[in-house]
DNA sequence: CGCCCAGTATACCGAATGGTATACTGGGCG
DNA sequence: CGCCCAGTATACCATTCGGTATACTGGGCG
């Protein structure tokens, strides 16, 4: 592993664990093995090195889910790959899906808020698109596409929380029972 | 307004815009009016500052809940009324509630995440003896208190943080569809 | 009056912050 | 060989960090 995937690896975990105003160059450097006009070289500046570790995880992740996300007249199959998806992720990066759900209400006039937005904006549209367009089909979804959307979003990062915590596993019978739920409540 | 008073209010504000760590001392006495010592003096530290911030809000907060949660036999009535706290409170405290939110998923070993876990615990647990007691009632709800208890929670939070992005209101309406989706799924 | 003490300000502390100027190194290549 | 340049280290910068030692103030009260 080359210098810069090492800053890379030593900063996700560092900023996933401490959050990104926490930790300091100095502590990212002295983790990686390396000083800090390495970082410099390969970053800019500690704000580029976040800028470059969201990049990397959002593309990989936003793709997957853009992919999941296309709608062919099957609800339920569309939302249990979705969710899939999701689960996947953060299975295999956990300590990625840490940061990403510390991201995700962080501060409005933070740092980290500014570089993250973009990335959970594209996201959120994958999933609005399944909505809009499932709405053709079942006509009593019309109008609530951006509540579903969000509310979906919503569900499937407290699981995945839930999982981070380790209260539950990220396997089939939570894909099911989450897109069930959602699908149907909680009676059923 | 005195001193200490106004301490709370500027730092509520400071750490809900910007993170706890990314705001300095100077900064919130510099936005109060007053000087370090008299910050000390109150507080002792700019933890123990934190704890008293997150003391106050979650003491009145976790009250209302704990009271809307009596579950007396009717599911339907005690989730409208849940709900309602919790919407209420972020109407009213707008800015204590978009700190709550960033504090949620906070990173683990992160200063805040411990003095918050406490609180957000407590206002759990209420939640789950709802599902907890309802299962007596709805057979089919038993062994899923807990995933019950964690997704109100995460819809919750994200409609009012749809709402303090400027997405929706925090009406009787969305009350309403709240808990209609949590219950009946998105079908209906 | 005269003590006391909560509350406040001035001025300071050592350590850590993000960032950089400079120089050295080693491999690719004309 | 000899130039070049990406990559790396030493050593340093001004600023800010959380926190404090000390002294002053004003009102309550014996």
């Amino acid at each position: 592993m080359d210098n810069r995937a090492k800053i890379l690896d030593c900063a996700l975990r560092l900023f996933a664990g401490q959050g990104y105003d926490a930790v300091g160059v100095q502590e990212i450097v002295d983790a990686a093995g390396i000083t800090k006009p390495t970082l410099y070289h390969y970053f800019g500046s500690k704000h580029g090195l976040l800028e470059a570790l969201l990049e990397i995880h959002f593309n990989q992740l936003n793709q997957a889910v853009r992919v999941a996300a296309a709608y062919q007249g099957d609800l339920p199959a569309t939302l249990t790959r979705l969710v899939n998806v999701f689960f996947q992720y953060a299975r295999e990066n956990p300590t990625f899906y840490h940061l990403q759900l510390a991201l995700w209400f962080a501060p409005r006039d933070s740092a980290a808020q500014q570089v993250v937005t973009r990335w959970l904006l594209e996201q959120y549209q994958a999933i609005e698109g399944v909505f809009i367009q499932a709405a053709h089909d079942h006509g009593n979804m019309r109008g609530r596409q951006r509540a579903y959307a969000t509310t979906l979003t919503g569900m499937v990062n407290t699981y995945i929380g839930m999982a981070l915590n380790g209260y539950t596993q990220l396997d089939d019978a939570l894909v099911y029972q989450a897109v069930h739920q959602f699908q149907h409540g909680i009676y059923s």
